[in-house]
DNA sequence: AGCACGTTTCTAGCATCGCTAGATTTCCAT
DNA sequence: ATGGAAATCTAGCGATGCTAGAAACGTGCT
């Protein structure tokens, strides 16, 4: 190693590291927005090497497969989900407005992002969830929830609550997206599943007499 | 047209209906064990026609696309999932032990039985579910829920009321399915639902004081 | 009985998929 | 400028769902 690599070398090497990651992101960038413009089943490594303008074992150099490009947008849709649900919750409810104002921008940010939610929750990612090595963005916004919601659990575990109002949710979108479930009357149902987990009765008798 | 053919040409052509009802069902069947032992992925139209013994053209004489023959499979568990619910509630549970009762056989059949799970909820079956062509099977399990649950909704009209607990239930089995959910405590999960959606407040009392 | 015709079934192949080995080019350090 | 390592591409493998056209079959008539 001569002393041009040590002082130039380095620096050539930031540089393609640079390149690197600005290539990595275009890639997570491009399967993002093929998804979400026409499906997932329309996001080939094909389409996708055409779309950053290099050839498709190129992505195999980023990624080991196509399940961890779907992995890569899961991961900012979980960052973004837990934004939006932060945001929700920032001027601090409490008790049915909290329930409310929670389930409400969970289910506007699957509708509003389709693609980005079969991501997070219905394809095959291969994130480790509830592990030791669940990434930051996963635990973020499971404790988003927890946060607002673990005080209405009455003499359920916290946690066990959340993931059980996390499950109603998630049914919901589900099987509306799916089309088992008609969207038009979304948000009559919405109203139900806050009324069963605002604690009506115990918790927070303030929001309806019992 | 001869008095032959009206005499036994019927029966011929009765005697051809019923190999193809019979090879139909050997395919569905076929479809349902291969899915069963080996995931959905391995469904392949190939290894199907392998099965029946006969070529892959065959398949398209009876279903239009793989997506059909999944739906005849999903047809089936949907039937024996509303079989298994009746069964749940025959002896005339009321309150919190319906609301029980109901919920723990559909988590137990989704346990027992999840390829079939999968082709009734999540996988592309082109069935169509709130419609007027909706298949008897699909409204039979819903009326099942309804005529057990309706009496817990409270102010909320049942029907909305049963589609949340419904999608209660699907958030349950599909977060726990696919890693998100750890299976470790998925019972307690199942007290906290419960809990929720047994009335505990005003229309049912008698299930814990409020 | 034998033949003609309609139906059923099969062979063969298309386009596409995820993925990879091996050739080829590019670029850096000397 | 040039050798060699690193980056990238070409070409292809084994699958997939699905289908057109050829072959086989069996029915019903003479």
């Amino acid at each position: 190693m001569s002393s041009t690599a040590r002082i130039q070398g380095m620096s050539v090497q930031e540089r393609k590291e640079r390149e690197r990651a600005h290539r990595h992101q275009l890639i997570v960038a491009a399967a993002r927005e093929l998804a979400e413009a026409h499906g997932w089943d329309a996001v080939t490594t094909r389409r996708l090497s055409e779309r950053i303008e290099y050839s498709q074992p190129v992505l195999y150099s980023h990624f080991r497969g196509k399940r961890e490009i779907v992995g890569a947008v899961a991961l900012e849709g979980f960052t973004e989900l837990t934004a939006t649900m932060r945001e929700a919750v920032a001027n601090g409810p409490e008790g049915r407005a909290a329930v409310a104002a929670l389930a409400g921008a969970y289910l506007d940010f699957a509708e509003r992002n389709p693609a980005l939610y079969d991501a997070m929750f219905l394809l095959d990612t291969g994130l480790p969830f509830a592990d030791e090595a669940t990434p930051a963005p996963l635990r973020e916004g499971f404790e988003t929830l927890l946060n607002t919601l673990g005080a209405l659990a009455g003499s359920a575990e916290p946690a066990l609550f959340v993931e059980v109002f996390w499950s109603a949710l998630h049914g919901l979108v589900s099987l509306t997206r799916s089309g088992r479930l008609p969207r038009q009357e979304a948000s009559r149902r919405l109203d139900v599943l806050v009324d069963r987990f605002a604690g009506r009765g115990c918790p927070d008798a303030h929001t309806r007499s019992c």
